[in-house]
DNA sequence: CCTTTTTATTATACGCGTATAATTTATTGA
DNA sequence: TCAATAAATTATACGCGTATAATAAAAAGG
C-alpha cells in the first residue's frame, strides 16, 4: 500500500501534493530550464538561478527533481518525441524509406545542434548519461521505425540477429555523421546526405 | 621581446621560473593526478585534494596548469598519441589495413572512455570545442594513416573528391560505433567488430 | 481554539573550481 | 645592508550542486 493509496483514507498532517499539481509544477519548471539551457547553456544556467525565475528557493526544486541533470533527462524525451514523430510521418510517405530516414534523422540534429548538445553532450566527465532513459520501452519501441525499414528493403526474410546488427550500425552512422559535423565544426565534412547513402548502402548490400 | 629572452639581460625582482623546473613542475603534478583519477576517477578529485597530496596550496596548481580540465587534456594528449602510434604499427603490418585501423581505433576508445568524454563531450557552448584541438596540424596529419588505407584499397587511382567522402563516411561510422557505445551504455549493442567491418565494406565497395 | 502530525519549503552548511587580493620570496641597484 | 621590484605562492571570496537541519504550512482530533 503505497501513499497515493493511503490518500484515500483519512489521514493527520498536511496532504501530500497532488499529483496533478506536482506535474504542473515539473513541466513549469522545465519549460523555464529549457529556455534557459537553450540560451545561455547547461553548465552556465544554476540551479539558483532556476530558482530565482521560479520564485522558489532553490533547494524546493529538488522536491520535484532528484538532480538538476534531471530536469535536463525530461527535455531529453521532448526532443526525441518530437523527432520521433517526424520520423514516423517519413516512414508513412516515402518509398525509399530509409534513406530519407536517416536524412531526416540527421538532419533534425544538424537542424537542432542545440538539442543534439543538451541530449548527446551533456557535460562529459560524469557517467549519468542518456542511455537510462534511451532504455525506456517507449522509446525502444519508437526506434523501430528504423528496423521495419531495413527489413523492409529486402525481399527475402532476414534473420533476427543480423537485422539487430544493420540496425545498430545504421544508427551509429547516423550518429556518427551528425556529431562529427557538430563537435568538429571547424572542419569541413563531406555532404552529410551522401555519407548517409554511403550508410544505407552499407546496411541494405 | 618576450619574457624568455629577457632572462639574458639582467632585471630587477624575482626570477621567473625556469621553463626546466616549471615542466618538472607540470610532470610532477601530471604523475600524482593521473594516479588519482585512475585509482577513484576525475570527477570524485578535487584541486584541493591534488594539492594536499603534491604538498602545496591549490591556487598554485594554476601556475602550471589553467585549470583542473587541462591537467585531464595533458594527460590525454600522451594518450592519444599512442593511439596513433598503434595505428601507424597497424598500417604497416597488416594487409587488410583498414579493417585493422578501424578496429583498433574504436577499441581504443572503447578502452579509454572517459578520455572520449573529454574531448568529444565537453560542453562546447562555454569553453574549449574538439575542432580547436582536431584541427591542430600535427593531428590532421596523423589522420591521414586512414586516407592512405582507403586509397590503397583501390586498384585503380581514386579522384581526390571520392576520397574525401570515402575518409570522412569512415571516419563518422567509426566515431559513431564508439559514440553510441560510450553514450547509450545501457543498450546491448552489436559487436562493434562487425558494425566495424560493415563501415570498412561501405567504404570498399 | 489549540495541539499533533505530516508534508512542503526554506536556511544553513560543505566541498567544489577558480578569480582576485594579499603576501612571501628572490633578485638588483643604491 | 637595505629599499625597490617582480614573480611565486597563498589567502580570501564567490557562486556552484546539493545534503541536511530548521521552519512553515496544512490537515485532523481534542
Amino acid at each position: 500500500m503505497n501513499k497515493t493509496e493511503m490518500k484515500t483514507t483519512t489521514m493527520r498532517g498536511r496532504p501530500a501534493i497532488t499529483d496533478a499539481k506536482r506535474q504542473r509544477m515539473r513541466n513549469e519548471i522545465a519549460n523555464i530550464a529549457k529556455q534557459l539551457f537553450q540560451d545561455e547553456g547547461y553548465t552556465t544556467i544554476s540551479m539558483r538561478r532556476i530558482a530565482r525565475e521560479m520564485g522558489c528557493s532553490p533547494m524546493t526544486l529538488y522536491q520535484y527533481y532528484n538532480a538538476k541533470i534531471d530536469i535536463l533527462r525530461t527535455l531529453w524525451s521532448d526532443v526525441f518525441n518530437e523527432l520521433f514523430d517526424e520520423l514516423e510521418v517519413v516512414s508513412r510517405t516515402h518509398t525509399n524509406m530509409l534513406h530519407c530516414l536517416g536524412i531526416t534523422y540527421v538532419q533534425y540534429w544538424l537542424d537542432h545542434t542545440e538539442y543534439y548538445r543538451l541530449v548527446f553532450m551533456t557535460d562529459g566527465v560524469n557517467q549519468s548519461d542518456v542511455s537510462t532513459f534511451i532504455d525506456s520501452p517507449e522509446l525502444v519501441q519508437r526506434f523501430s521505425v528504423f528496423a521495419l525499414a531495413i527489413s523492409g528493403s529486402f525481399s527475402e526474410k532476414i534473420e533476427p540477429e543480423e537485422l539487430k546488427l544493420k540496425l545498430d550500425a545504421f544508427l551509429c552512422f547516423l550518429n556518427g555523421i551528425a556529431h562529427n559535423q557538430i563537435t568538429i565544426s571547424g572542419y569541413s565534412w563531406a555532404d552529410p546526405d551522401k555519407m548517409v547513402a554511403m550508410a544505407v548502402s552499407a546496411v541494405t548490400d
